[in-house]
DNA sequence: GACAAATTAGGATAACTGTCCTAAATTTGA
DNA sequence: TCAAATTTAGGACAGTTATCCTAATTTGTC
């Protein structure tokens, strides 16, 4: 049995960082302080840069598994799983407010580097999109319920850019506040 | 008289070259291929590559009160003129679904950079909040103009990100139709 | 046409990048 | 306990980066 400790440590590391400084502007120099190993030792855990980005977006991908997994199981009726998911812009506002959020700048990073984990990372997006979908479906919007699924994305997005530009946090609670009375129109 | 013709072209390659690859990532030699000239030949121009930036940050405040001005005298009533601003998602659609909104995508990467231009880049989106307050305003919407054109801003901001992320043309017209039928409730 | 100023080219620079290699250290398994 | 396998450290590497320097060229002015 190897030792997943410091492979972890790295993808832990990198995840952090590639949030806070952007992928491209995190050297291994970066990680490597902060684990507190060799540069050298990298080569051992991944063939590349773009293999620990790999492992990075796999990380978000199970963890935002989890964080869905763990909303529906807390809120029976699916307004309030929505909820959950527009007040992330508040619960993980000390972040946002300065990074912005994790899933929207790493795309917008990876269009612009026109980088091969661009797909990857879109499925983050999806996974948030189809559990929305679902959340929409349950509440009787068969129709509509891609499109304001897409909706809900569009707007948590728009108010983290915001927020990381000009730290208001009394707009962001007005939009929360505004966003949870929208989705009181679609209860049925 | 200096001749200023080579420092509007580096000025113009760097705004094109910052708005597809990202400030970080753009490099002195990619703008000396576009211009050509010797990478040496900046430092008679800008004293760094910061300086550059904010050069190219000017460039973009300039050519922002332009478009709005030309918004506000082809249009007379203001919903029409709020309306030019949403149908950018349309009129850009080929570079937005490339490499997103120049402004949002300008202000998070510098966010992510901690950069000194930060505040500077941030004064684009003021220009555009101020334009679209006005225009608010002028719907007699004196308590909410504020929060509505921040609201306007993030709304587009985020269908920008998601445009670029998944490419889906159709899901934008969507959003500006639904956009232009929102705006339509604040017509007094 | 001559002279000064502005502009440019091109190489030198030191620092940093991702990557690779080899030897040492550590852990594992029998 | 000892050999094999895994893990690590540290330096070498070629490439790139922003920056700087100096010499050559171009431009403008009298």
């Amino acid at each position: 049995m190897s030792n997943k400790t410091t492979r972890n440590d790295i993808v832990e590391a990198a995840d952090k960082l590639f949030y806070q400084q952007g992928y491209d502007h995190t050297s291994f120099t970066d990680i490597a302080d902060v684990v507190q190993i060799s540069r050298g030792n990298f080569y051992h855990h991944f063939k590349s840069k773009d293999e620990i980005l790999k492992a990075v977006i796999d990380l978000r991908l199970e963890n935002t598994k989890k964080m869905l997994e763990r909303w529906e199981s807390e809120s029976e009726h699916p307004s309030e799983r929505i909820k959950s998911y527009i007040r992330i812009l508040l619960t993980n506002w000390s972040k946002i407010s300065y990074y912005g959020c994790p899933v929207g700048t790493l795309c917008t990073e990876l269009a612009k580097l026109n980088h091969l984990s661009q797909e990857e990372a879109r499925k983050i997006f999806s996974l948030f999109h189809n559990w929305l979908y679902q959340q929409f479906m349950l509440l009787g919007q068969n129709k509509e319920a891609d499109f304001l699924a897409m909706h809900v994305l569009a707007w948590s997005q728009g108010v983290a850019t915001l927020a990381s530009t000009f730290q208001d946090e009394k707009y962001v609670r007005e939009e929360v506040k505004r966003m949870e009375q929208w989705l009181t129109s679609y209860i049925q």
